[in-house]
Formats: C-alpha cells, structure tokens, sequence
DNA sequence: ACTTGTGCTTATCACACGATAATATTAGTA
DNA sequence: TACTAATATTATCGTGTGATAAGCACAAGT
C-alpha cells in the first residue's frame, strides 16, 4: 500500500493530535463502511475494501473495533442518530403538521443518506441475528412513534384510514425506493434523484396523498 | 457431499428420463439461484450454495450455464415472465380499471414472490453492467407502459396527480418493501406479511390512496 | 458388442475473505 | 535521552470463492 500520515487530515496541537487522529480514522472508517455495506450487503462488503477506502489498512479494522460485525453496528447507530436529528419525531405532538414535517424528513434524508434505507432493506431481507438486534434495540420504538401518530390522525380524520401496520412500510418503500435505487431512477428517467425538483416533487405527492386536504 | 439421482424427483420414461432430469435440474439450479442471489446479492451468494440448495454440486452450475452472471440473467428472465403473467400490462386498454388491477398484482406478486423486489433493489442500487442490461432489456419497456397509463389516467383526472417519472418508484416501493422485507414486518408486527390479510388491506390502501373515488 | 455423447464427480487452480500474531513506528512522559 | 503506551504495518492463518480440467457412468444409436 503506501500510506503517511500527510495522506491523512491531519490534526493541529502536537498534544492532541494523536488522540483527533484515531478517533478520526475511527469515523472515517465508519463513512467508508457506510457506503461499502450499503452497496454489497454486509456479507459482499470486504474489509479490505472498507479500509482501502478510508485509507487505512485492513487490520486497523480489527484494532479500531472489535470486529467486522462491531463495525457495522457502528454505522448503523451512526445514521440512525442521523435521521433521529432530521425527523425530530419523539418529542414531536401528534398534529398533521408533525406528519407533514415527518414525510418531507423522510424523503430529504433518503436523498441526502440513501445508505440508511439500502442498509435496512438488506437486512430486513433475511431473519438472523443482526436484523433482530437492529429491529428490537433501534427500529421497533421507532416504528411505535411513527404508528401512533398515525393511529391519532386518522381517528381524528386528518389522515387516510389506512392500518398503522400497513402505512409503516407502504410510507418507508414509497419515501426510499426512489433514493435508494437513485442509479436506477437515474438510467430509466435521466434525471437526478437527488435534485431539488425530483426531492421537492416526491415529497408533494407523498403528502398530498396520504394526508388529503378536505377541500 | 452424497447425492444420488434417487434424492431427487425421478422421470419416468427411460427414454426421456435424461433429458427431462437435466432440464429439471436446470430449473432447479434457476429456482434455488433465485432464493440466494435475493436473500444475498450477486456477490454475496455463492455457487456452491445455489447448489446445494438444488442438490447438486458446484461444477454443474458451470456446465448448465456458461458462468455465475448467465444463471442470474436466467433468474431474472424467469421473474419478469412471471410478473408479466401476473399483471397482463401490455394489451390492456388505459382504464381506471386496468390501473386497479395493476396495483393489486404487484402487492399480490410482491407478496408471493418476494425474490424479484429483492434482487432488483439490490442491482437498482450500484451503477455498473448488470443494472444496465437489467434496465435497458427488461425494466425500461415494462416502465414505459406503466407510466403512459398513468399519464393517462392524470389526463383524465382518474388518477392523483402526481408526475408519472415520481409514481414509478413510489408505487413500487409501497407495493414492495413490506414484502422484500417481510422478516422485518413480522417481527414488528408479529403477523404474516404474505396473509390474505395483510396482502388485501394493503392493496385496497394502495388503490385507496392513488385512485380516489372522486365522492 | 461397440462407440458416441451427455451429464456427473472429483480434484484443483489462483485468488479473496476475516482475523490474528509479530514486529515496527510513533507520541507522550520521565 | 530513555521508557512506555498507542497505533501502524507486515506476514500469515484457515477457509471460501468461481472456474476449469480430467476421468467416470451410463443411456442411445449403430
């Protein structure tokens, strides 16, 4: 390989620079993993690839984590603190316009870290292990925040009577398909996924559709 | 490994016994393909798995097929026969009906044969070769049909409207992800996501929600 | 009976995988 | 400058990968 630290950001104090040099590469090879485990499931993504691109060598995985499967739990709890901080739904009230706020959020952050949804819909494939852990300690009261405000509007009539239960995945595919398969969107319509316009004009037929306005 | 030719489904006629047994075994290569390159990839499934699922050995999977991407081409073409049957898009006729029974079949599909959304997610995630050929040969014909009928039904004020390019992914991620990821639904639910049930409660949402009855 | 052809089985190729051990290098401290 | 702890680097382990080659089994045709 061929590796120095001027390859790297490097940091400032002398007194603090080894210290803001691990704990960069450590999140420099959570972003790496981000995208490798999103692109070839955690089984098709290598080690290897995952320190090449975060310009690291393959053993630093292991010294930096405890293992491979550490890692990827990292980046999961990474990008769910994300999108915690872009919907804001625990403390949110249950009006439509936290519903609307959630939508846009969901359709901005599949634009914005379409990894999140790839990652989810991989795991979500196979039952196993890591997709129990992943929906009891993280998706699953997640899931419950969601479902009760939409439990609330439609008893209200603000939102169409669709089951919670349904609504959770029909809203998740019909927000994050689109992102997460953005090169195949891209190939078949010739446009940007993540443009404005495209983001914009989801995110108005998501929320027209699902919370009609009675004219 | 053990195999012998009484492990597995016997012909009957001596004469035709060896052909019939090898194009069986070329549709159990295909069907046993189809479950591992859904649940891991292109990358992640291995030949030897495919194998052992259909109950042969490795090398045969090189001398039924010319490599491990032909086998995958082979399983998509069966796919998209399959889903062909299944929603009858070409010669019908651009009616509100039409587009009712387009939605109910990609529920219905995506809920008996979860395996197409799987490995289309997959490949409509990485730029590069077999998205390409996936697109271009079978996905954009197929869109192509299903984004005129909506354009249409828009026109005539049949349809919510919402541009057909956006409609593409939302209806098929709705229509799909609760399927694709059906280990995940039935944990947070605890219910059986292919259930008459669940299917028609979410294909009666659907047909809801896209094509509202103008009251 | 003999040959031919089709498909199966075994062995093996070169390479990639995740993990670990052993060594080298560096930074901080005395 | 010596010493220590932290990190980086190299080498290597056992295993798994897709593909191919060589030889075998057996039915079909003559």
């Amino acid at each position: 390989m061929e590796l120095s630290t001027s390859d790297l950001p490097t940091g400032d104090q002398p007194a603090t620079r080894r210290a803001r040099s691990s704990a960069d590469l450590r999140h420099q090879l959570i972003a790496a993993a981000m995208v490798e485990f999103a692109s070839h499931g955690f089984e098709g993504a290598s080690t290897r690839a995952i320190a090449a691109r975060a310009g690291a060598h393959q053993p630093q995985i292991n010294y930096h984590f405890e293992s491979k499967e550490a890692l990827w739990k990292a980046v999961l709890e990474q990008l769910l603190d994300e999108i915690d901080a872009e919907l804001g739904l625990d403390g949110a009230d249950a009006s439509r316009e936290t519903m609307v706020g959630v939508i846009r959020g969901l359709v901005r952050f599949a634009a914005r870290r379409p990894e999140l949804n790839r990652i989810m819909i991989q795991e979500g494939t196979n039952p196993g292990a890591r997709l129990e852990w992943l929906v009891e300690t993280h998706v699953a009261p997640r899931a419950r925040l969601l479902t009760d405000l939409w439990d609330t509007l439609v008893r209200r009539g603000e939102a169409a009577p669709v089951p919670s239960t349904i609504i959770y995945h029909l809203l998740i595919g019909a927000a994050s398909l689109l992102h997460a398969n953005g090169p195949e969107f891209r190939l078949l319509f010739d446009a940007d996924p993540s443009s404005p316009e495209v983001v914009d004009a989801h995110s108005d037929a998501l929320v027209a559709l699902l919370l009609p306005t009675p004219t």
